[in-house]
RNA sequence: CGGGGAGUAGCGCAGCCUGGUAGCGCAUCUGGUUUGGGACCAGAGGGUCGUAGGUUCGAAUCCUAUCUCCCCGACCA
């Protein structure tokens, strides 16, 4: 018997190399592209409408939290830095620095900075705005009367990376950057804390990317920060990725900034201020959650367009009367509701053969796709095609003829279904890839052992170390190339002792390779 | 930033060693034949060979510098 074979869209498959399929998946997908500047992208229509419809989502949620968007300048004055030793130690190595603000002939036909035009005080070009909020807090911020002063701005940041990756590591990316400031540690804990459940229940829904929310230790907290909370996702290679971070930060930057407050004793007070961010390398994590071996798979949620219409002409009269059937189709289904907001429907007019266009929207991941040919239209019919269920046992795609009134109603009902099978199948492979009975350090390394393809996580006991015992415990998983990822909120007491230290366990760890 | 690899048509590549008018496949365009599931035939268009210098009568090819990308490492809220 011959086992019919599939012909995928894409000629690299995740299991052959997850790191050019991933690439393959972005270009392919029309999502970004290289843009002839070391480590920055050009992000693409399509690429961006997901970016669009992540912004959309959030901004209601965090204006629904309180939270009132501002706009604060891509220019940061070198001393604001300067103020807070740990944090510009965290960010000193990756600045873009503004030194010259005009250029002039070099003589050789070319242009240089102008020598007479340095600038007394260099600019940074924001890694993180936390230096310059911090000192317009300093200036909104009087009463106890004016806390919590809940902000947030979208806005791009550069990071001079070292090694970059489309979406997962640019140097420059776009993002979201809440800064908040409270009276006192409780309030602002709790601020930390609700970013974090936004965030987990964003990745978890409208991104179907299932996520473990957590703390993280103290090696990999944000400079400055008295603790950091991650989301952190578990990509199809096994990795980790960290796709959205909420700090506490005690009062350091109200220190350095001058955030004080007169309180209801009339004393001055330092503000305690907080920080949380997610990322266009949410895109990258949606990538490699859902994409598959033909290309990648948008969470309907997040999908700029939900359903296209592909109409097969035929370059004949008959034409028209198609596109009019066509047309009523889309019409219909744009008044249809998913999510509790309105169907995005795209009747793709384009010249061209359905059966061509069909392959550039399955690498674009559509998640429903209908092609409609006269036949259909004679008949009151659609022919759909699922983009998570895209292939028959027969290794043709699996496309399913229904009534056009019957697929309308359904079509809402429909979307949210594939949102849900996609958040299913990645919440089932997190879940089943994380183990538990590692307990020692020979179990881990058998875990992560070369030529083990896709390993997934390990949660253990440990005895929390710090200092000098933390950075055994780091440099022992480095060498295993494994970091801890982070304290699950939800893990439960630990058993036994710690395999690093040997003393008691006294909360459970992620351990993992990670993005 | 260290080690390795690579930049030639939109994409994938050959040509380079041994210098002599730029090639293949897919895609694109035109015509024809087909067409309810990723069509076929014929013809055509498209390239400052990443960039800048150098060697040479002549450079995609040799030399130098530089930019960008990929892999490994270091680094990485």
């Amino acid at each position: 018997m011959n086992q019919p074979t599939i012909k995928h869209a894409l000629n690299v498959k995740r299991a052959d190399d997850f790191a050019q399929w991933y690439q393959a998946v972005i270009a392919e997908a029309e999502l970004a592209e290289e843009s002839g500047v070391r480590g920055c992208m050009v992000i693409k229509p399509w690429g961006y409408g997901i970016w669009e419809r992540i912004q959309t989502l959030m901004d209601a949620q965090i204006k629904e939290a309180g939270v009132e968007n501002c706009y604060f300048p891509l220019f940061i004055p070198l001393s604001y830095f300067a103020k807070e030793a740990e944090h510009v130690e965290g960010f000193a190595k990756e600045m873009a620095v503004v030194t010259h603000h005009r250029l002039i002939s070099d003589g050789k036909g070319g242009l240089a900075p102008d020598p007479e035009a340095r600038l007394e005080e260099p600019l940074v070009v924001r890694p993180t705005s936390e230096t310059v909020i911090g000192a317009a807090m300093a200036r909104w911020v009087q009463s106890w009367r004016d806390l919590p002063l809940l902000t947030n701005q979208w806005a791009n940041v550069v990071r001079w990376e070292m090694r970059t990756r489309m979406f997962l590591r640019t140097s420059e990316f776009l993002w979201q950057e809440g800064h908040t400031a409270h009276v006192d540690e409780a309030d602002a804990m709790k601020e930390t804390l609700r970013a974090l459940e936004m965030y987990r229940a964003f990745a978890e829904g409208p991104l179907a990317m299932p996520v473990i929310a957590g703390a993280k230790p103290e090696n990999e907290r944000f400079p400055g920060a008295v603790e950091t909370y991650s989301i952190e996702a578990m990509m199809q290679d096994g990795k980790a990725l960290q796709a959205g971070t909420s700090h506490y930060l005690g009062t350091t930057f109200a220190q350095a900034a001058g955030i004080r407050y007169q309180d209801k004793d009339g004393q001055q007070t330092l503000a305690h201020t907080t920080s949380w961010g997610v990322s266009t390398r949410l895109i990258g994590g949606v990538i490699m959650t859902h994409g598959d071996d033909d290309g990648l798979r948008v969470p309907p949620q997040v999908a700029p367009q939900q359903i296209v219409i592909l109409p097969m002409l035929r370059e004949t009269d008959a034409d028209e009367a198609l596109l009019a059937y066509c047309e009523e189709i889309r019409a219909a289904l744009a008044k249809q509701s998913a999510f509790a907001e309105r169907v995005r429907v795209l009747l793709d007019k384009r010249p061209g053969k359905a059966t061509q266009k069909r392959w550039a929207w399955v690498k674009k991941g559509v998640p429903l796709i209908l092609e409609i040919g006269g036949r259909d239209a004679d008949s009151g019919q659609v022919s759909a095609l699922r983009r998570d269920r895209l292939w028959r046992a027969d290794a043709k795609p699996n496309f399913v003829a229904q009534a056009r009134e019957a697929f309308i109603a359904a079509a809402g009902a429909e979307l949210e279904d594939i949102q849900n099978a996609l958040h299913k199948e990645a919440r089932e492979r997190l879940h089943d890839r994380i183990v538990r009975d590692v307990t020692d350090l020979d179990g881990l390394r058998a875990y992560f052992a070369e030529g083990v393809k896709y390993p997934g996580w390990v949660e253990l006991g440990w005895s929390r170390p710090t200092g000098e015992a933390l950075a055994r415990v780091v440099e022992q998983l480095k060498a295993l190339k494994l970091t801890i990822r982070n304290t699950p909120m939800d893990a439960g007491p630990p058993e036994g002792t710690c395999p690093f230290t040997g003393e008691p366990a006294v909360e459970k760890i992620l351990i993992a390779r990670a993005y």
